[in-house]
Parts: C-alpha cells; structure tokens; sequence
DNA sequence: AAGTGGTCTAGACCACTCT
DNA sequence: GAGTGGTCTAGACCACTTC
C-alpha cells in the first residue's frame, strides 16, 4: 500500500505468517526486539502489531508475548469492501460478468433516499449478473452518483468498476455500512439469474462513502440462497 | 470499561455524539485542542479518535478536521460479538429464552472438528429457542468446553451466559470467526421454532476465542429467514 | 527479578487544506 | 503561511507472566 514504516512491518510481518515462516501458534519476537530487528521506536512497531491483531494474525498477550494464529481463518470472501472481482479471483474459478443495464437516470423516491441525493442529481445505474462456474448466481445493482462519478462507460462496467474508481479516478473509498438481509425473489431476479426453483434471495446493501464522508455509491448485490457464505473475524470491545 | 486515559476520552466524546452535543457533519475540536481541553499529549487524544474512527463515529480528514458522522448508522444488531439479551433489549421488544437440552456430553466428529476438541474434553451442550414478539423465530445452539468452563447450571442457561461467563468466571472473550450461510431447515429446527412454510433458515456459525487465543465456545444460531438482519460498518485498507 | 505488552508523554517533521 | 491530521521518536512507568 502505502510507503509507511509501520505499513511496511505489517505487510513484511504478514507475509512471513502467511508463507509459514512464522508459525502458527509460536510467539514472535517481542516489541523490543522488533525496534531493534526494524531500527524503529516500539511505537512503530506497536501500530504494526495491532493492525495485525486487528486482521486476525496475532493475538498479543499481556506478560507474555504475541502469538500467530491460524491463518486458515482468513477465508474473508465477503468480509470488509471486497469487490466481485477480488473475490472471484480469490476462489479461483471462471467467473464472467454479463451487463444487463447500463445508464444515467433521475433518482426515484427509494433511490433519492439511499443516496440522500436531490431530484436533480443524475445517477449511473448498472446491472450486471455474475457468473460462477456456468451458473449465474449473483445480480448486483450499482447506483452511483454523477457528481462523484463524472463518466463511466459500459466497457468498464464489464471489468471492475472498482479498479476504475480507485486507479483512473483516484477515488479513495473509505468506509462502508453493509445490510444482510433475506428477501423474497423479484421477477428481475428470476429473469437475470439461474435462480432454480428457491423463492427467496440474499440481499447484501452497501452504503459505500468517500474520503470526505460524502456518500456515493449504493449497491445491492443479490446473492442465490445456497451460494452465499459470508465469513467476518470480530473482536470484542474495540 | 477501563479507567484508561483514551477510554475515558473516547467514552466521553462518543457520548457527547450520541447524545447530540456533538453535531453529526460538523467537525470536532482539533487533536491540539482537544489536548489541552483533556490534559493530555496529543498520541493519547490520537488513540481516543481512532476508536471513534474505527466505531463510524466520526471520519478524519487529513488537512481538515474530524467530522461526527450520522450515528443512525450504529443500528448494529448482530455486528461484532453481541449477545442474544444485550440484542433483544437494543430492540426493546419483549422476548422470551426457553431452554430445550442443557447437559454434558462427549464429543462427537462433528462437535471435535468445530472445537478442536479431543475425545476426552467434555462439553456443555445448550440448546435454546428465542422467542420476540411470540415468534419463536431463532434456535441457538451453544457448546462450550469444560476445561474452559467447569460449571454451567440450567438457570444461568435461562439468563444469559455471556453476563456468567465474563462477570462471574472472569473469562475475557477476545475474539472471534463469524460464517453466515442459508441451510435448509432441519427437523430440529421445525419442532422448536415457528417456522411458517419457510424451508430454508441462516445460520450463523460461532467459533469464539478466549483471551489467550483458546477456542472455547462453538455456536450456531439459527435465524428464521425473514426475520434475519445483519448490519456491519468496515473500513476499507485497515 | 527479568521480560513482556499497555499506556502516556513532549517533542519533531511531514503532507495536506484553506486563505 | 497557518492549521490540520499522519507519522515517528526516545524515553518513562505500569500490570502482568514467568522463573
């Protein structure tokens, strides 16, 4: 990612967990070692141990040191703000997006609302199905808002839109509010995917806001009953 | 929680959000100034607003400021590692635990898998219906391990385990991997939930972690579709 | 008593935003 | 140029675990 020190200890220090060099369950040097090992202040090393811990790699313990834990716990397929892509490539199997829907369009009531946007603000709509392993099991609507989006083409929305936001328009996507919920199948659902004969479908929401706050983008992916798994790794308190 | 410094700013700032003396899209104090209002050097003002950051209370702005985010966003219902009482009273709405196995049992392939557990560890089964608004609507079963846990009565069982776990064996949950997928209903499910025609239900799988990076509690709570609700707030790069 | 992680300090320099 | 948050430092004291 970034050039940080901290960053770099992290990533060097979560390499060496994933590929093994470090062993699951064995301690890692202590802090003060690792000043020494880095050349850097124990705050430095500090921020890069929490951020592990906070992925899920170590678990730090008073008194005695900082254990690895099992990285096999790091299947995240739909954990924090992963995008089709990443996460097809994750699984590793043939993927393809077909897009169904492409253009701008005034806000309606519902959409207006999900983006707290105004009447005249014009939004990119994109429905795109995703298939996986020749079965269509994903439909995700994407709602973006012009003002943050000034162009987006049907080209792009068959590759990733998200590479796109981040690498072209330099977009930095913060933080996002997700809803899980079950609902019953529309007849967009039926017509779009390979639903088999299951009534309802999982509905995932996505609230996804910029750097500065601003909300600008909505999404529902739209996920067939027995394809969906959703994995998180949650600490206490916080 | 804690009579930490940070704690006690983070806490203090956090409620001042929620209460609405701090108005959501204004921005707060700066770090200097918070500082000297609190007394402290800027890294310990620099924990507290992290937490906020990290919680959705508020968005830091390099060059600009903090700003307090719309705290409507913290409906966190089943986020992170919340219990079933603590869930019910944020709803407000009337509930009802009944208990329907509580007892010791050796381990079978399944239950040795998911706890890592020998066949000599003993385990506490629970087994238990959760009833909002007379609807039977969501089955919890709950394993724990002896060795972690010696004692565990049916009446602790009817309340709420995790206030017996942490308050009174001082056990300190730190952790845990969370799965949500859709199954279909099992006969178990049909005899002690209020199922309606539904034939499929969402599980969510619990593999809980103690302090000391032990496993020592397997859960599955099985949730009647419908009324199955799953709201997370994630940032983006961590 | 020695070693560990947890907290806190008082400074420093940087990149960024706003004027 | 002034103010902001982001990073980093070199120390200090504490609570905890282990011996």
């Amino acid at each position: 990612m970034k050039t940080n020190k901290f960053m770099a200890i992290y990533q060097d220090l979560s390499g060496k967990i994933k590929s093994g060099e470090l062993q699951r369950n064995s301690t890692i040097p202590s802090e003060h070692e690792l000043a020494e090992i880095y050349g850097t202040s124990r705050e430095t090393i500090r921020k890069a141990l929490t951020l592990l811990a906070q992925n899920g790699f170590i678990q730090k313990i008073k008194g005695k040191g900082s254990i690895v834990l099992d990285v096999e716990k790091l299947n995240f397929p739909v954990s924090g703000l992963v995008s089709f892509k990443e996460l097809a490539q994750n699984l590793g199997k043939p993927s393809r997006t077909t897009v169904h829907k492409f253009g701008l369009l005034q806000p309606d009531r519902f959409l207006m609302s999900q983006l707290q946007a105004g009447s005249k603000d014009e939004i990119w709509e994109v429905i795109r199905s995703r298939e996986i392993d020749g079965e269509k099991i994903i439909l995700d609507k994407d709602y973006f808002l012009k003002k943050s989006v000034p162009l987006l083409t049907k080209e792009i929305a068959e590759n990733s839109i998200y590479e796109y936001l981040e690498k072209t328009l330099h977009l930095k996507i913060s933080f996002a509010k997700k809803e899980i919920v079950v609902e019953d199948c529309t007849e967009e659902d039926k017509l779009y995917l390979d639903l088999e004969n299951f009534q309802h479908i999982v509905v995932v929401r996505n609230y996804v806001y910029l750097d500065d706050a601003t909300l600008f983008e909505y999404t529902e992916s739209r996920h067939r009953l027995d394809k969906f798994r959703f994995v998180d790794f949650a600490r206490r308190g916080h």
